[in-house]
DNA sequence: ATGCATGAGGG
DNA sequence: CCTCATGCATA
């Protein structure tokens, strides 16, 4: 295992992206974590550590662990899928199909389904004032955007369908993948696309290179105007991740609310974050220009099929990941599976669970700083 | 708003 | 297998 790989998650040179981004924000890079022991530590005293460490880590998170030991009276890792009658939006007018574009290197194909959000958990149904007004009295303001802005029904809804690589069989596999597009542009060597920056960004009149200079500063301040402006124009997270689809532009589909909500809040890697900027920066644009109109925004396919299940760690399990996290981000095969077996997870879900924790390290967000 | 998952890409 | 960008499903 290498210390860590650097990649051009986009367009930009890893040398200079990292360079330049390390500089930005090194201050979260640096907090982001003082361990850094020896990896090779493990391998060789494995057997007679391992012990201990799990050990260590379960003392450590047990701290509530004496109420039902290791004997749990159901299986940790048990998974509800609500086959929840998909409470789908509104049908609306036509039933376009899945809104995708294809980007010009690459398969670029996205099926968004957006819900209602009616909170389960609430006693009553009702709306709730959260940062996100999903569907209430959005849905008149929306009338007045235009359908393009908002995902509408598109004559030529471009099917990415035919060229895709994996064509599976289960719904979740439909994804679009800014960067990758991106990537392959600016990995062409070609001298003479230069026109077409890393990203898409709407003033492509310096050195390709140059306009990257978003400082963490320059950000928080756009999430901050984007939500504003969005939220003013009565258009929900969902809506706007649709829309985006709508501009067409180069290599950029259509994003989910999870998205959009994770960009308002600064819950993005920064470098995802300068990515996405120009491309929200673009439809806040034109949908403060063309702020008219009706509109619908239709999109809903499938309600049938296998839907994707989510694990749920139980918090017992969840204070002993953390613990071993902490002692070991990045445990080898082995240790996973040691882990694994002694939470009585499936292997993949705990490979999976410290992923998405060092992902989540790294994520944009730190309040201190900047 | 977030937790867990999928997949492309790179090793 | 990892990292990253993203997304479905959920709370």
């Amino acid at each position: 295992m290498l210390g860590m790989n650097a990649k051009a998650p986009f367009g930009v040179h890893p040398a200079l992206q990292e360079a330049k981004f390390a500089s930005l924000h090194s201050s979260s890079e640096a907090m982001r974590r003082v361990c850094l022991p020896a990896p090779q530590l493990q391998g060789n005293i494995f057997g007679s550590f391992d012990e201990s460490l799990l050990a260590r880590a379960e003392a450590l998170a047990a701290v509530d662990l004496v109420s039902h030991g290791k004997s749990h009276p159901f299986k940790p890792d048990a998974t509800y899928h609500t086959m929840s009658s998909v409470p789908c939006t509104s049908a609306a007018s036509s039933s376009s199909p899945p809104v995708a574009i294809s980007a010009p290197s690459h398969h670029h194909h996205h099926h968004h389904a957006q819900h209602p959000h009616h909170h389960p958990h609430h006693p009553h149904p009702h709306h709730h004032a959260g940062a996100q007004h999903q569907s209430l009295d959005g849905g008149d303001l929306l009338e007045h955007l235009s359908p393009a802005l908002l995902g509408g029904p598109e004559p030529g809804a471009v099917l990415a369908g035919p060229m895709h690589p994996h064509a599976h069989p289960h719904l979740g596999a439909a994804m679009g993948h800014l960067h990758q597009a991106m990537a392959s542009m600016a990995h062409a060597p070609p001298p003479p696309p230069p026109s077409t920056a890393p990203v898409p960004a709407p003033h492509a009149g310096l050195p390709c290179l140059g306009d990257v200079e978003s400082d963490p500063r320059e950000l928080e301040a756009f999430a901050e105007r984007f939500k504003q402006r969005r939220i003013k124009l009565g258009v929900t997270q969902a809506d706007v991740g649709a829309a985006l689809a709508s501009l067409k532009l180069p290599g950029v589909g259509s994003l989910s609310q999870s998205t959009i909500c994770r960009f308002e809040s600064l819950t993005l890697s920064h470098n995802n974050m300068i990515a996405l900027k120009p491309v929200l920066q673009a439809w806040l644009d034109e949908a403060e220009a063309a702020c008219r109109e009706r509109s619908a925004q239709a999109e809903l396919l499938r309600g049938a099929e296998r839907k994707r299940k989510r694990t749920s760690i139980a918090a017992p399990e969840k204070r002993s990941l953390e613990a071993y996290f902490a002692l070991q981000p990045r445990p080898s095969s082995e240790k996973i599976a040691a882990i694994a077996d002694k939470l009585e997870l499936k292997k993949n879900v705990v490979r999976v669970w410290f992923c998405n924790q060092r992902q989540k390290q790294k994520r944009m967000k730190y309040s201190a700083g900047h």
